[in-house]
DNA sequence: TAATTGATCAACTGATTTGTTGATTAAGAG
DNA sequence: CTCTTAATCAACAAATCAGTTGATCAATTA
């Protein structure tokens, strides 16, 4: 029923959200407990309205979640999605590692690697 | 010299150049291996300009460095930018996860968590 | 030298992002 | 009901981004 879960685009929104550095640091603080608009904004030299941007962009994005208390609405940081974001760079930093010590290997330990894997098919 | 090791807004760039899909199957490509503009152009049905520009994209945000080999420019994966996405990422998600741990010792084990953190300062 | 291959530069368009101000909704407190 | 607080909606300006076409540069090959 959920064909592609939780969507494609949902890495896009992902990083894009933590591509920007006051959204960033929302993300390290609400790392500490869970935070109300007012609350995020507090740090920023820019309006209110700005910031309820940027925490939707983090909520449609997957990175956040919302309640309601009154008219507060305390937002929280979903741990899980952070995971699913360093599971993707990982997945792809692990294969390029083993190559690497593939490559140590063949070339007697010594080297440190770096910048090598052509030289192979210069002919 | 290098006041703020390889600038601040590297994070920044590092992000933005994962939240485009051309941009993360470049470098799920290149998890195996260095290859040219060319290489890294086949799959998509962009122009070549197009590709290129989404290497300097990658290139400027530290992932990517890049050689010479005739007039070819072999395009080369930096797992170390990769492992310092996951060190921040991983950085926030441990310490959120360690405080839902704590309350969940808190209330007795039994409930997953799940969207708690207020109702303390409720009050 | 001339032609080909690999790649970049330059200029432009359309879409998206970040921020603003001003008005509006929603819930509680006097 | 009125006022205050918390937050969002709407419309707009400035900047940036992804993509295009057309021209150029650099290295290899005929």
């Amino acid at each position: 029923m959920e064909p592609d879960a939780q969507g494609p685009d949902t890495l896009d929104r992902a990083f894009m959200a933590l591509a920007d550095p006051v959204r960033r640091a929302m993300v390290a603080r609400l790392s500490r407990g869970d935070a109300t608009v007012n609350e995020l904004a507090e740090p920023f030299a820019i309006t209110k309205q700005a910031v309820s941007k940027h925490i939707q962009v983090l909520e449609h994005a997957g990175l956040v979640t919302r309640s309601r208390d009154a008219q507060r609405r305390p937002v929280h940081l979903d741990a899980a999605a952070l995971e699913r974001l360093t599971a993707w760079i990982d997945q792809y930093r692990l294969i390029a590692e083993s190559r690497f010590r593939q490559l140590d290997e063949l070339l007697g330990a010594g080297i440190p690697h770096e910048e090598q894997t052509r030289k192979e098919e210069s002919k």
